[in-house]
DNA sequence: TTTGTTTAGTTGCATAGACAACTATATACT
DNA sequence: AGTATATAGTTGTCTATGCAACTAAACAAA
């Protein structure tokens, strides 16, 4: 009965990091679960509240490296449950502009609490110096990772 | 027209460790997209390449963090795809032993090879010592968070 | 103005994931 | 043995993701 991770896998970076991703996608569902509000929604949100820019579709799949098909169906979804609204870009008949509703406006800094509550005594295992060192790594993967221009591979 | 991250989830430590795993699957799929094989089979193929135990679909399901409610689909597709076979365990009526087929042991070689063709490249970014300290950084992580206890939060 | 191309968004289909209800076998208790 | 409980797996429903085909508006070229 295999019970334990392989140790070639479990020193295997892509499976680590791979792993704490899901494994912080679980907290954050566990968190959120009081709010009617998935992870991926979440996200969404965040990516309003923290741009003052006028946001479409497009980008809000561009900012969550989604792809435009699954943000037109989670948008009809958060509209639905009213985290979210839609009106026309005037300046786009193609458009719609995304903004944040009053009611889920009101509901930010409490979901806000609730989640640094839930993560401080999680990320509480790593210093901070760890925590920078960490960031840095991200986000060097990040820059050869993202934005760069489909090539045969 | 938002198409830059805005600073404060650039800087957030959940968000890029969220998305490097997504950066990571993206190119992970790229990498399979002529094997038939998704990310996640993938992942199921080396828990099965790296053990010599025998395992089941709950096993599957608990070193993959999935859940047994997915495995049993995904292993119905992938017996489909001849990467594994299924048969009865011998002692216990209600479970089946998944095996890698023959077939898919000689694939083994050749996507591992591919693999670190495709990600050796990626991994040129950051240094050994970088790299050994992620890892360490990774590990905390998933002591603290896994096979937690449930508890109300 | 007409024609061709690009862009914003939707819909269909397949895979994957979360949660609940279910079947059937195994195990523990008396 | 008989009953209760735990375990392995399946199925249904909803949400999320990847890919392809589509509509409609915007734009660019002639």
């Amino acid at each position: 009965m295999a019970n334990q991770i392989p140790k070639i896998l479990d020193d295997a970076v892509g499976f680590n990091v791979y792993r704490v991703a899901l494994l912080f996608r679980k907290e954050l569902q566990t968190a959120l679960s009081e709010y009617n509000l998935t992870p991926e929604q979440w996200q969404v949100m965040q990516t309003l509240w923290s741009t003052d820019d006028m946001v479409n579709q497009n980008d809000i799949a561009y900012l969550t490296l989604k792809d435009k098909h699954n943000i037109s169906r989670m948008i009809a979804r958060m509209e639905k449950n009213n985290w979210i609204k839609r009106r026309q870009d005037p300046t786009d008949g193609r458009a719609y502009i995304i903004e944040s509703t009053q009611w889920a406006k009101n509901r930010r800094e409490e979901v806000r609490t609730k989640l640094l509550d839930h993560f401080s005594e999680i990320f509480d295992v790593v210093s901070q110096e760890e925590l920078d060192q960490l960031l840095e790594t991200m986000k060097k993967f990040r820059r050869r990772l993202e934005d760069q221009p489909k090539q045969d591979d």
